[in-house]
DNA sequence: ATTTTATGTCAGCCATGTTGACTTATATGC
DNA sequence: GCATATAAGTCAACATGGCTGACATAAAAT
């Protein structure tokens, strides 16, 4: 134990923690995606329609720019998958009332029920880790993750703030 | 705040709790990955470079059968990056010395080269995100990520025991 | 000697990202 | 009102990286 403490040493637990990190965050959102993959596969979908749903039912009324904007993937890209989700009936869009070449997307009821199930993977999977881990742990959780993200996309998670629950108060 | 504490806010918040989890789990993997992709795109090579290249100089001498149960894809995926990362001198190849049928893999001095440009970009990422959220955040960081990560593949991360530095010792 | 295992290969398919060029409808600014 | 900008969509072509299936080779194991 006595050189643990020693620079050469201290730069190696270093670099372990960072790369445990990276690994931790690789397979954390390969087993993360899994689940859903697998019963998207029963509807001919893939990862990206998974997404789009994902999006649309958490932002109702979401404009098609303001989904490109937070899947950073090209129009072309999204009206691939976003069309066959339409064409099948599982978003339904309509013209914004204030601009009318706007097409508002939400959920049909087809889509929140399949929103349901594949994220119902993810919520359990979330729930589990988040118990097992302890509010402490969950609050350490965000904070590291907040750091990792853009600061472009931070905005998109409020602070904990007085209208929320806080550690100790539940 | 009367009302905080009712079933169905507590409902709300928790269904809130967990979105928020997928949702930092999706940016900041997206982020996380876009430095490197960047990298990647000059040497005409993709993602799945960097992850072959990634655990390759993680543990040198890996096998094709061990890389292929890290990645979990298909030997024949495997093998169309790998065979790039040999072919232009990234990865040597040598066989295994008590069994000779395995091919053992380590990074040629260009990929470590490589390997050390790339992972890099994200080793700074989490070293600024734990910089900024202190020790014990790591600690619940690593305890909700562990919690994330299918059974089999948590054995990758040792448990913080005697022998590794714990809050408080440095 | 047979069977199993580790690895590689050929061929083709699918999902999902990209660029580039162009269209249409509507809003906005002068 | 007219010119321009913006929201959205479309067609075409291409790259990456998954997949299945079938088969080959060499070495290990039984």
């Amino acid at each position: 134990m006595a050189d643990i403490k020693s620079g050469v040493n201290l730069l190696f637990l270093r670099e372990e923690e960072l790369r445990q990190g990276i690994e931790l965050l690789y397979f954390a959102y390969r087993d993360f995606t899994a689940e859903p993959d697998a019963i998207l596969g029963d509807y001919g979908f893939g990862r990206a329609h998974h997404r789009v749903i994902y999006f649309v039912g958490r932002s109702p009324g979401i404009t098609v720019s303001e989904l490109l904007a937070t899947l950073r993937i090209t129009k072309q890209s999204l009206s691939r998958v976003l069309g066959q989700l339409v064409q099948e009936g599982f978003i339904v869009q309509t013209p914004g009332s204030r601009d009318r070449r706007q097409r508002l997307l939400e959920l049909a009821p087809k889509g929140v029920e399949l929103e349901r199930m594949l994220t119902e993977k993810q919520r359990a999977r979330f729930a589990r880790a988040y118990r097992e881990a302890g509010a402490e742990a969950v609050e350490g959780f965000r904070k590291v993750m907040l750091g990792l993200i853009d600061d472009a996309d931070r905005r998109r998670f409020p602070a904990r703030g007085a209208d929320q629950r806080k550690r100790g108060e539940g």
